[in-house]
DNA sequence: ACTTGATTAAAACAAACGTTTGAGTTTCTC
DNA sequence: GAGAAACTCAAACGTTTGTTTTAATCAAGT
């Protein structure tokens, strides 16, 4: 009958199925099924399929984006207070630990990291499109800070490079545990801080890179 | 009546709504219209809809690898014959260079590229598992590869390395001109040789990174 | 010209999809 | 307690989907 926390297990579940399926492959059936809720459910709390996807990513994106904005911010002003370029380290860092976050269990928005993954591989689909509209501003402003912290390197260059650092990050907000080829004598288990640290390494020795 | 191409006209458009819309959100009514051929045709040609996007991908994905292995391979060789390391820089142009080639019009293969690149964000679903079983043996080569040639980096940080490359790969892959923020200033129309030298030098900084 | 195999076509099948509808139930406010 | 608003439910709607079926047509070989 009627239960307290419809709303709040659909996006639950849409989170997970999303992330684990798909957006186009994940039916309103499947999810309201695992959901233990009503099918009209979707279309009374939000409207339609795209709706529930939206409000998914807006409940963790949102706060997401206020840290990141913050702390992106607090790096801007340090450097100004120093009559100083900002420190790319502190810049990435700034985007990249929140959001990495996410990747453990206690979060609770495993799920939601990987479906961001995929919405960052998402070829202007509805994906896509949802998601700019909260991300376009965050993206500018980490592109024109580091532009400021690496002078020295065009415009253009810099442009790739940070569109190459996303894709490196969204691959593995994707992946969770789910690495496709495991080799030999590699353990895929590994600690939140120390992946953050060595995508950090990697992000920022790419940025920096000799021209 | 009788086509003398149907099964390359099925082919051609299905690499590309594949790549423009996804795999699931692609009917197979949509590829067959475009198509100008018969419903009925997909199922006699090719039996399935994902028998279709295995033939999609393996068309072009088996020269592709036969390329890489070969150019891997020589470079193998060469270290073996000089009693040294691979060179790391011809490692990863061997596997890159030919990949991005597809990026060019004259390929006609950029939509083939953006479908593989879309295939690399798939969480283990249908797409990746197809994908997978054309391209376990030369991931794994590559990376035993870059392993000997960076004799100092853990194995395990070498991994998750290769994994960021291959992230930052695909997300070029994926976008062909279709980039979805463009900053001020910023020309995204650029030369394909360009940028694959500015993927090497990213890919081969963050590879070398030091700990 | 006939036969056989390949290919195409339209219709059908069974299922699935997101959305809508209208009735019933629950909750909240006065 | 009554009424309004919020919420749930099952059925229905109209459409779409991948697959199958069967007959017709085409192409190649004898």
């Amino acid at each position: 009958m009627s239960q307290p926390d419809t709303k709040q297990r659909l996006l639950d579940v849409a989170e997970r199925l999303f992330a684990t399926g798909g957006f186009h492959a994940t039916s309103l059936r499947a999810i309201t099924c695992a959901a233990e809720v009503n099918l009209a459910a979707v279309n009374y709390h939000f409207g339609s399929k795209e709706a529930l996807l939206e409000a998914v990513m807006a409940r963790r994106l949102g706060p997401l984006n206020v840290i990141r904005q913050d702390r992106l911010e607090q790096v801007a002003q340090r450097a100004v207070a120093e009559g100083e370029k900002p420190d790319l380290r502190a810049l990435w860092t700034a985007f990249i630990t929140p959001t990495l976050e996410l990747r453990r269990p206690e979060s609770g928005a495993e799920y939601f990291l990987s479906l961001i993954g995929q919405v960052l591989a998402d070829t202007n689909g509805v994906l896509m499109q949802v998601f700019l509209r909260q991300m376009s501003p965050l993206f500018q402003r980490l592109f024109e800070l580091t532009c400021q912290a690496l002078p020295g390197v065009p415009r253009q260059t810099l442009f790739w490079r940070v569109h190459f650092a996303i894709g490196s990050m969204s691959h593995l907000m994707r992946s969770n545990d789910r690495v496709p080829v495991k080799p030999e004598g590699v353990d895929t288990d590994v600690d939140i801080d120390a992946i953050t640290e060595m995508l950090l390494d990697y992000t920022l020795a790419g940025l920096e890179a000799p021209l």
